[in-house]
DNA sequence: CGCTCAGATGATCAAGATTCTCATTTCTAT
DNA sequence: ATAGAAATGAGAATCTTGATCATCTGAGCG
């Protein structure tokens, strides 16, 4: 029930964003697509529009209370801003996600733009790999 | 004229697709999307269809001449395969794309990745910030 | 040099993801 | 409760890219 995120937010507290915001913090997937949340609140019984969802989702990144990743095929996905910036690694095989953060990365982007004459704003990093888990239990959708 | 590599890979010699190369050896731009190529090509007077651009520019891609990268927005952006592997930075004010390659980066990234048991097989990193060049028409105050 | 046919092209259609439109509904402040 | 502003839902619209299919072209052969 965090509706302080949306209030502070400047959003106003609706059913909709309260569940969306809801199957972001409790998913056990960290990273979601839009239609993703979609067919989970119809399965919820909620009444909801596909649009509303990306609508909602692109407030929420404009709020800082979501980020928008392009983790590989042509959707997006969507994970809850939980504090500290990180980045990723996909499974080329199973899809799963996992995040890291590396201080000699972050820092050496920071001096190649520099170096470039770039003040550096932000970044993208995903690394693609094969997990070598026999138990993967995470199929693609 | 390098048909040497149109039929390395295994690719008639058309004339469609000459066009194509040509443009990615000569454009300014080493950064284009396959709307830029059609219309260049349209300029040019060529008689060319859209569906073919992104046919041949897949095509390159699998034949490994050209690489295709999705720095933002929706549209991706193919550019001419010249050896060696780099990374980008994007200039978020005026579009410019500069190219650069860190071999402490790469290396952390085959380290992290090793640390999280998956063997890595690509990555794809951008960096995004404003570039401070006086000329730049977009330059920030 | 012209012939043949697999492969390539171009026009159009189609698909997938995301955004827009607008009439209707829901919050928030009063 | 009420009004006004903002949000929603359904579907249309858009944008990028891939698929279809009839027509055309290039490479090898005579």
């Amino acid at each position: 029930m965090e509706t302080s995120n949306l209030k502070k937010a400047g959003l106003k507290v609706t059913l909709p964003r309260m569940k969306i915001l809801e199957i972001l913090e409790t998913s056990e997937t960290r990273h979601l697509t839009a239609e993703a949340i979609y067919r989970e609140l119809l399965e919820s019984g909620e009444e909801i529009g596909l649009a509303t969802v990306y609508r909602v989702l692109t407030q929420f990144e404009a709020a800082g209370l979501v980020c928008r990743l392009h983790l590989e095929g042509n959707q997006a996905v969507f994970e809850l801003e939980r504090g500290g910036h990180h980045d990723h690694i996909v499974c080329n095989q199973c899809g799963r996600v996992e995040e890291f953060f590396d201080e000699t990365i972050e820092r050496r982007q920071r001096e190649v733009a520099q170096h470039h004459g770039f003040s550096i704003k932000d970044h993208a990093l995903v690394l693609y790999g094969d997990c070598n888990d026999h138990a993967c239990p995470h199929r693609p959708a």
